[in-house]
DNA sequence: ACAGAACTAGGCCGATCGGTCTAGTTGGCT
DNA sequence: AGCCAACTAGACCGATCGGCCTAGTTCTGT
């Protein structure tokens, strides 16, 4: 009945639908704790067409995570386009953060899906190697731009600012606003000065 | 017969074996992902004594998240007893953290238990203040220590430790090991000469 | 106009979920 | 010796899990 009522406008082919069904309960709900039947029904799509799309409900999970991973990317991107130099580039990175909290938040902030995906998988699961992939590209990004920056020790304060990222969102996860996130934000310009 | 084999030694009372079972499987595993016949097996006690000692699964989630609170507190009041200034009580709140993580090693080191368990916790769950909580209180305790210490504004420090500690936790248990925690106690013995 | 792909609802599967119940055994205390 | 509390194994419950299948409908490209 809903289905077809909005049946003139609903033209997003099934997998799209389901991939953002998925992103909205997994990041709301956590992985595990929802079910198969939960995402096809917030995606008002049958089962089968699930099934037709991925393999498993893991290849699905692993699809989310490629996802959230590109989707973090390209709001990187956006910010760093727009960035004058080499300095605003590293502030990019936070920024890209931020507003992957602002995207989240309305539906309740609670951190990186990514991490809190990684968080409930079990020990030996892909996608944890997906996550610490992720989070390593972060950290190469940073690093890239702060050798441009040729200060002391790039190294090192690329691991201290990714450290600030990610302690800034997992905090900022658990209270369910960004303001940590931001101070975060502000301590890394600190420490860009000094360097 | 296998009980009853062991019969002889067993003598730890059930809701103890319960709650050092669920310890290992919720942190290897994950909590959603752990049935309660799984930690009843590895407890190696009959269904009923889980539920004359819990009233549920989720009352047992929340015994196990105190617990974890309550023994890190133990690891953190030994490394500060035997730490001679306030200085070393800041670091000694790291060197809790490392203790932990080299607890969990040989198991497979996942990270923190509590900020796995909250991120796998739906939204408004109160496993979720209840991690915050015990997040705010190692901040404190930073805070409390930077405080005596004198140096100027404790609070914005005492905030930027506790992400390199949060931030250092997720990177070293997506890696699988506490090099990345053991270099944020590194950043922050530095942070701590120069202020 | 028509073929074929995409999609639909919904029944079905075996397994497992959290939780309850019964009946019987064990162990420590007095 | 006798009692009570803790504990046991395992059957059982309804619900839900991930996944499969069928039959029919709707869309789209030619």
């Amino acid at each position: 009945m809903t289905a077809a009522a909005e049946g003139r406008t609903r033209r997003r082919p099934a997998r799209e639908r389901l991939l953002a069904a998925a992103a909205r309960r997994f990041y709301a709900d956590g992985i595990a704790a929802t079910g198969i039947d939960a995402v096809i029904a917030e995606a008002g799509v049958a089962k089968m067409s699930l099934y037709n799309n991925f393999a498993s409900k893991d290849a699905l999970v692993a699809e989310y995570l490629a996802v959230r991973h590109e989707e973090w990317l390209e709001l990187y991107r956006r910010r760093a386009a727009g960035a004058a130099g080499a300095r605003e580039r590293v502030l990019a990175v936070f920024d890209a953060y931020l507003d992957h909290a602002a995207l989240a938040y309305d539906r309740g902030f609670r951190g990186c899906g990514l991490l809190n995906a990684a968080a409930e998988l079990p020990a030996g699961h892909d996608g944890r190697a997906a996550v610490r992939a992720h989070k390593e590209q972060v950290e190469a990004i940073l690093l890239e731009h702060l050798d441009a920056l040729g200060t002391g020790d790039a190294a090192r304060l690329a691991r201290h600012l990714s450290l600030l990222l990610e302690g800034g969102m997992m905090r900022a996860g658990l209270e369910g606003t960004p303001a940590v996130l931001e101070q975060a934000r502000a301590i890394a310009t600190e420490l860009l000065d000094a360097a």
